[in-house]
DNA sequence: TTGAAAGCGCTAACAG
DNA sequence: CTGTTAGCGCTTTCAA
């Protein structure tokens, strides 16, 4: 690698201090239009880049913050980091990824990693944060670093942390759903996907007992059933679900991987969509557009959730106060997956 | 936030000097015992970090390297993600993740930024480097980066710059997919999908091409439909074929999201695959398995391809000499969506 | 084993 | 307008 040069190369080719190169650098003082030139000019022939490093060690800003996510491999993350890339560069935030594979212990190291760093920020999805009973010791860590470097948690949250949060009101957004099978007549409902210690889950779970309750209707064991988010996970769920000597006629999933995976499982056994079965996801990922049929299904509008993340950031790193919790309502998309109540198959057992 | 605190505080707190702290901080000299207790205690105590810019700035290395790609929400650079980040992370690196929306203009933003960075390496995905002509400036810019910070192309190409190389042999995953569908017996094959000035895209073409001129056939200009690389894409280029006189009986295309398209459009056209339509994807992304029928396709271990950059990059930072090509053998997954001939539509318009 | 001191490359007073 | 100089927080000779 070519040996890199510095503002002392400038400064004596160009005759000057190199306070005055790192003025015209900055722009932060005014410096005789000729002078300029010539420092310019030598900037320009030698391609000369300022080293960040030592800016970023005397300003105490790295132009840098952190996304810390469980899986990046999982749609709905990369569309979040989408919408805070977006942001982010606008106000000249360059990114660390930091991908986690759901493994506590890799949280932490990052934690630490980035606290050396010394990012500017970090976003905090998944993993630790959506734990319906996160080990004091996690929760601790996270908080403690907070004091050091501003953290916003999204689609998550830690008790007691007064951490700030962007999130989506995914109870709403079940009971949304719910609302929209009883509204086609559905009365047996089902929900399968995600892993049970995880909030997320729980939430749905709750909101789809209460609108079910509303009219008098539950959530039945057999008919309920967590598993993991991924394709397979639902497809395997589902499989399980239709071999209940009861079925349920609509079926609300974790993700649209589940739905997916329920899709699947229901083809496979040669009953159709919506007319037999109703398959309700959660996301509105793009993938949800790919299956045939196309999915109803839950938006969590992912782009500004990164997008309120580092508005958040950036307003705390500028000592402004934003709001301590934002959240975003969900909107039912209502594709071709879900339809009016067939017979129900209940009934059918019932009357012979 | 916080005041951070220093190698001096513990020094002092310590009572030794800021070179020993230095010392147990990185094991760089023995300690006697007692001291060193002591050091670790108050640095326990303080639960200091080392401020990484500043070691950076004098070690000239900053454990951090960056990946340019042109869209984290098309599930292919995910996965490259993954691998690479894996390998980094145990070597010590972490990611910047630079999205470009395919747009050269941020690239050359983020090259700029990345070399005041001082990261480590680079590793270049998509865009520029994937044109089949690439304008001169634009190449000249990444070249001239490389002679100060170690760049490796993934899955692309900037002729005579003798940049390393990580990459499927695309060619021949075409020409595997082609050769499939002709053992199948189709004869009348089409291909859809890639923006026409992307070497992805011409490469598969070329090779189709190849291919089918080995048995005599060719490929013809009505079922020769490049475009995007998107979904959407697919299924107008595929409603589009579908519509023409005569129809192929089986459809490469040039990679899954594209392949998706083109089912949902043959489906829509009332027409069943792979009884009516072979149509086979590429990258085998976990989407491929997602949709009904699950996709033949042509797998690319995008997750080797991540690994293998990190790998070469590490290898070059430290003074190495890795090879300066890897090409990986793409695989094809015979799946559900391809199958025997029909009988050709255009054998019945003929016939009849 | 330990400390003193010289930087790494840049910015920001403070003078002039 | 411009130059001098003192750091930012750490590592690394060189001496002791």
């Amino acid at each position: 690698m070519k040996q890199t040069i510095t503002i002392y190369d400038i400064a004596k080719e160009a005759n000057v201090s190199v306070a005055t190169v790192s003025r015209v650098l900055n722009d932060t003082a005014p410096v005789k239009r000729s002078t300029r030139e010539i420092i310019m000019a030598v900037i320009e022939k030698h391609q000369f880049q300022p080293n960040a490093l030592a800016r970023s060690l005397l300003k105490k800003e790295t132009g840098t913050i952190a996304m810390i996510l469980p899986d990046i491999t999982n749609p709905f993350f990369p569309e979040v980091f989408w919408g805070a890339e977006n942001v982010a560069r606008e106000k000249g935030y360059t990114f660390f990824l930091c991908n986690t594979a759901g493994q506590y212990k890799r949280e932490s190291e990052y934690l630490g990693i980035l606290r050396e760093k010394r990012v500017d920020g970090i976003i905090f999805l998944g993993g630790r944060i959506n734990l319906t009973q996160c080990p004091p010791e996690l929760s601790q860590e996270v908080i403690e670093l907070s004091r050091h470097v501003p953290i916003v948690l999204v689609n998550g949250n830690l008790p007691k942390s007064g951490l700030h949060r962007i999130y989506t009101d995914e109870a709403e957004g079940a009971a949304l759903a719910t609302q929209h099978l009883l509204d086609l007549g559905h009365t047996d409902i089902g929900f399968i996907g995600g892993m049970e210690d995880t909030s997320t889950t729980q939430v749905k779970i709750k909101a789809v007992r209460g609108k079910l309750k509303e009219y008098g209707l539950k959530l039945r064991n057999e008919w309920l059933k967590p598993g993991e988010f991924s394709v397979q996970g639902g497809r395997e769920l589902m499989n399980r679900l239709l071999e209940e000597e009861h079925r349920p006629t609509a079926v609300l999933c974790v993700n649209d991987f589940t739905a997916i995976g329920a899709v699947k499982a229901t083809i496979e056994h040669g009953l159709r969509i919506p007319e037999d079965i109703s398959i309700v996801g959660f996301d509105d990922s793009p993938l949800s557009t790919a299956v045939i049929p196309e999915l109803t299904t839950v938006s969590q509008n992912t782009n500004e959730l990164g997008e309120l993340a580092v508005d958040t950031l950036h307003r705390i790193i500028n000592g402004k106060t934003p709001r301590k919790q934002i959240v975003l309502k969900p909107q039912l998309i209502v594709r071709k997956s879900t339809g009016q109540t067939p017979i129900s198959p209940l009934q059918i057992s019932v009357d012979s």
